[in-house]
DNA sequence: ACATATATGTTATATAGCTACATATTTAAA
DNA sequence: TTTAAATATGTAGCTATATAACATATATGT
């Protein structure tokens, strides 16, 4: 008989580099180019805790004490941005990764907690359906769709 | 037998009059001071058809060519914001007068429009229940809520 | 190999928001 | 009604965020 499998904690490591698997993917299906800079922008934004800013990213980049000028990540940005490989937070002037969980769900919200700085980002269909139901009810045509909360995680 | 009463298109002035009004109610109500210069602020946004930013405001509220020391107009939106009479738009930089119309009725968002820079405040039930729904399903707390969709207004 | 499109480098600047501290005004208590 | 405390504003300077303009390099398709 077989036994319940307890989901392995896959490695940190593993689950970027499945989402760099993943935007490689996805870049050469949208002939689009995943460069040198903007891989490592994308991938300095999965290896940390919390949204980083274009600055941090900067200096991030760049070797010791020095920092990539701040247009060249703003470039790098816009172009994973446009990709849907990252997100802006508007509430923060900072930038995170895209959750692959949340893929082709529609309209995601992002949860920040003021206490420990995590984001987490989440849909639900309801949601979906709500902000779709309110645009159309004011034949409004969204380009891009702002959500997020501001508050205490589950943890704080 | 009584006429159907075609609405009166009441005037704008006179709209931002009762707007006003509504304002000194509320912060007497909350013994909080609206103080001339942020009524004047308030009244500015009011008068404005689309979104201001700070800089903006503080051309506005000064005589000919000088301006307001910016951190006066951020302490005044400040105010208006905690007070719930005007809101930051987060994708905008900018501020915009709270519509009385969505008063009390919850989660608002905001439709953003990219080509004529309307901006209108709206809301509904089911989105409110939505957003709701969704940060209690996360057992997070949420403080401040940013809802905003930026594309093409039904006009545009 | 060439022309074209795309990406990056470099420098400077625009825009947004805040810190720190002094002064003034209001509020409420003594 | 003077005084003390809280609140609001003035002034100067600064930090953070984002973009403009133009030059150079690299990739892509013919």
């Amino acid at each position: 008989m077989t036994q319940t499998v307890v989901q392995q904690p896959t490695s940190k490591a593993a689950l970027i580099s499945v989402s760099l698997a993943h935007a490689e993917n996805l870049c050469r299906a949208n002939r689009a180019r995943l460069t040198p800079i903007r891989r490592r922008v994308l991938e300095t934004l999965h290896n940390s805790n919390r949204p980083l800013g274009a600055y941090d990213l900067a200096a991030a980049l760049a070797p010791q004490g020095r920092r990539m000028a701040p247009i060249t990540v703003y470039r790098a940005l816009e172009f994973l941005i446009e990709q849907g490989l990252a997100h802006r937070l508007a509430s923060l002037n900072a930038y995170v990764a895209s959750s692959q969980a949340n893929d082709g769900r529609g309209t995601a919200a992002f949860l920040i907690c003021e206490a420990c700085g995590s984001v987490s980002e989440v849909s639900s269909p309801e949601l979906h359906d709500a902000v779709s139901n309110l645009h159309k009810s004011h034949s409004f045509s969204p380009r891009a769709r702002l959500l997020e909360l501001t508050g205490r995680c589950a943890h704080c």
